[in-house]
DNA sequence: AACGCAACTGAGACTTAGTGTCAAAAGAAT
DNA sequence: ATTCTTTTGACACTAAGTCTCAGTTGCGTT
């Protein structure tokens, strides 16, 4: 690896650790592009040219494929609901200890700024598309089947779940969780049968 | 009503029929919110009181008050997951020929226009919890809980998958997709128990 | 009918995100 | 050392979004 990409991937790093300390310190909209390329000591126009927009600063990196391998590694037969529920918890589990730590501030972020957690719950929440592209193959049907579809939804729908779980400071690990959410999912669709009382609303 | 009240309203539909004309003519990014207004025959400044931001002018009413109401109008003790199919349906099946024809424009846009489809994505997939604040209290439980937050998700998840049909062109119309989504949920997560062949993959 | 109040509107200045161009600087290759 | 390529910075430009202020217009009052 030469010196060029080295320093390419220093800059990266220099400007998504200045962004994140800014935006936690003095909130996403009060700090300028300038000011966090300033921080990090390069121009403006080195910042775009590393992230297309300010948001993305922000986001999770790709974590596609390491799912896709984790996906590979699973004994055939393996019931589809395991094998998912086992893909993202080994795929996010397999985080290395910087990527880990990035996504301790994203986390803090994300709680204690509220625009950071609405760019996360609506840039990451990874179309039902791209699950269905992964669920489709695997169960030998179309990407396009509704079944398919609506189970990527449920699994989309269950990350939700636990993101909200996370944003309200109600579950420490983001990880824990969604497993949690998936292992919940084992026994099916909780309180479908619950009666509703219609009279039962406070003001 | 007042005069200025009607002329309020007729102000806020023509700026929005004029954008979603010239985004389905021109495209979404070549039109600016100068166009916008110029067509309406408003001002900029105007716009921007109608709408906090180009993006709005696209998004769907708030259907918020309707729900509420056909929630009311349930029978006790509906089981939940019936209460939400039949809210849904009723509440989107009750829009006006207007606002129907609106929603009409809008879908044509979300499939011919990738980046209005994107924004109708993410704008209007409503919070987590904003579902879990309707089926909590309707349950008589906490909308933190954890189960409350998995079933929205799930119902989140259903509204993704039906959308996701729609743009795909495989579905004419969103509402009845819905419905039938969430009638698929009756009969619990679909393909739950499904093998997974991992060799399946294609390129 | 005229008055004053409050809401609505338009004009325009200003900040910032994002794009495009071009020339200078710095690493890589010979 | 020289040439080639990639990266960078300076600068200009468009458009979104905010803010202020002055002018207009509907509305209730006297």
């Amino acid at each position: 690896m030469g010196l060029r990409e080295r320093k390419k991937e220093r800059t990266r790093a220099e400007l998504q650790r200045h962004a994140l300390r800014l935006f936690r310190d003095h909130g996403y909209a009060e700090t300028t592009v300038d000011d966090i390329a300033a921080a990090a000591e390069v121009s403006r126009s080195t910042f775009f040219r590393y992230f297309p927009t300010k948001e993305d600063v922000v986001l999770f990196d790709d974590v596609d494929p390491v799912m896709e391998r984790v996906m590979h590694g699973l004994p055939d037969g393996t019931p589809l609901l395991a094998a998912v529920r086992t893909v993202l918890r080994e795929s996010f589990g397999s985080l290395d200890d910087e990527a880990r730590a990035l996504e301790e501030v994203r986390m803090e972020l994300a709680r204690s700024v509220p625009q950071i957690a609405a760019i996360l719950r609506e840039r990451n929440a990874f179309a039902v598309e791209q699950v269905a592209g992964m669920v489709g193959p695997a169960t030998g049907r179309d990407p396009a089947d509704p079944e398919v579809l609506l189970f990527s939804g449920i699994v989309l729908g269950a990350r939700h779940a636990a993101r909200a779980r996370v944003e309200a400071g109600r579950a420490a690990s983001y990880v824990d969780e969604l497993d949690a959410m998936l292992g919940r999912l084992g026994a099916g669709i909780p309180l479908a049968d619950e009666p509703v009382r219609a009279r039962a609303q406070s003001p």
